[in-house]
DNA sequence: TGTACATCAGTGAACGCGCGTTCACTGATGTAC
DNA sequence: TGTACATCAGTGAACGCGCGTTCACTGATGTAC
C-alpha cells in the first residue's frame, strides 16, 4: 500500500481491500469506515470522494466478492465437463474453497446484512453466481428419471444450504465448535450421500 | 413488563427478554446494552447489578436459548420413539422450528460471535443440545450395515449443516434471497434424500 | 403491631471514546496555450 | 519548454451522537426486636 504523496493513486480499491481485511478480522459489524480509511493511509473524509458512505463500501466489497465467486463457480463447472456429475461436484468444492480463500468477501456477502437488492449491479452479479450452481444442478438432474426428478432449483438449494452450513459451523474459527472432521471431507461426503440418495451415484461406489 | 416502582421485581429476566427482542430486530451487533435497559424501563447502570456487562447479557440469552433448544430437540427425539428414523426426522424438524420460533435466541447462539467456551455453564448446555442430535444419529446408524456406516458424528454434522444452511439462507428474511420453496419443505426433502443415500429409507417411498 | 435499621436494587450524572458525516480548504496533477 | 489555470483528490477541524462503564447516592424492602 505505497502512498505516493498527496494523491493516493488507487484509493478506491485500497479502501475496499482495507474493508475486506477488517471485516474478516473484526466481524461484519465490527467494521468501521474510519478504521478502513486509516488503514489505507487516508482521512475518513476522503472515503466520501469514492463512496456514498459506510454501507456503500461494504456493498462494493460484497459485489466484488460475488464476481469472484461466480467466476470461480463457473470455472469449476467448466472444468468438470463433459460429465454433469463431475461438474456438479466441482462446484460444491468451489463453494467451500471460495469461503476459505476469501473470508472477507464471504462475510460481506452473506453475513454483513446488506441486501442483495441494494443496487441492480449487486443483484445481477449475485444472480450470476447463483445461476452457475443452478445450471450444474439442472444438467445433473437430466440423469434422474423424469417422474422422480426434483426441481433443479430445490436440488441446488439443498446443496447450497449444506455448503453454507458447513462453512458457517465448521470452517469458520467458531471457538469450541470445531468439527472432528475437516470441512472439506464433511462437505464431500455429505454431497456424496445426497447424490446417492438421488440415484446419481452407485450405492457401491 | 409491569414496573412496580423503584424496585423492578424481575429485572434480570426482563433485561434478557429485551436483549432477545433487540437482537432479533437489530441484528447481533446492533444490540446495545443501553437500549435493552431502556426497554426494560431502567437506567443502563442498573444492568450492572445483574450482569458483568454487555457480553454477559448476550451470553445469558444464548445460554437460555441452548437450554430451550436442547429441551425441544430432546422432546422431538422422544416423540419419535421407538422408531429411530422417526425420532431422527423429528429432531431435524425441531431444529428449524426452534430457529423460527426463537429467532432472538438463535441469533444469540449462532451469530452473535460469543464463544461457546465463555463459561462452563454455556458450553455444558450447548453440548447437551448437540448430544441429542448425535444420539439420534447414532441410533439411526445402527440400521446401516456396519462396513458402510459413516461415523455418527459425521452423519449428525451433515444434518446439522444442512439445517443451519436452510435457516440462514432461506428462513431468515434475507431480502432478495428467498427460496422458491418453504424452508420446512426444503429441509424435509433434503434430509429425505440424504437418508435415502444412506440406505435408510426405501428408494420407492 | 410498631419502630430501627441493614440490605441492596436502581438512580442520575459524569467520563472518555470512537463513530459517521459535513465543510471550507489546500495542494498535487495534468492540460491549454 | 514554460507558464497559467482548471480540476478534483485528500485534509483537518468540527459536529452531534450514543455507546459502555464508573461512582457516590437514594429510597424501597424486609427483618429483628
Amino acid at each position: 500500500m505505497p502512498k505516493k504523496g498527496y494523491h493516493h493513486g488507487n484509493l478506491r480499491q485500497a479502501l475496499v481491500d482495507a474493508a475486506l481485511q477488517l471485516i474478516e478480522v473484526r466481524g461484519p459489524m465490527g467494521f468501521t469506515l474510519s478504521e478502513a480509511a486509516k488503514q489505507a493511509g487516508v482521512t475518513p473524509a476522503a472515503v466520501y470522494r469514492h463512496f456514498d458512505g459506510r454501507e456503500a463500501l461494504i456493498a462494493e466489497a460484497a459485489e466484488q466478492g460475488y464476481a469472484i465467486f461466480a467466476d470461480l463457480m463457473d470455472y469449476a463447472y467448466q472444468s468438470g465437463q463433459p460429465s454433469a456429475l463431475k461438474a456438479f461436484e466441482a462446484t460444491g468444492r468451489a463453494y467451500l474453497a471460495f469461503a476459505r480463500k476469501y473470508p472477507g468477501h464471504y462475510i460481506a456477502m452473506f453475513e454483513s446484512g446488506i441486501s442483495i437488492n441494494r443496487s441492480p449491479e449487486l443483484s445481477q452479479v449475485a444472480n450470476r453466481a447463483n445461476a452457475v450452481l443452478e445450471k450444474a444442478a439442472t444438467d445433473l438432474s437430466q440423469h434422474i428419471p423424469e417422474d422422480k426428478r426434483p426441481p433443479a432449483s430445490m436440488f441446488s438449494a439443498h446443496i447450497w444450504a449444506m455448503s453454507h452450513g458447513v462453512v458457517e459451523l465448521f470452517a469458520r474459527n467458531s471457538p469450541g465448535r470445531a468439527s472432528p472432521f475437516p470441512p472439506e471431507d464433511l462437505l464431500e461426503t455429505g454431497i456424496g450421500i445426497y447424490l446417492r440418495g438421488l440415484g446419481l451415484v452407485q450405492p457401491d461406489d
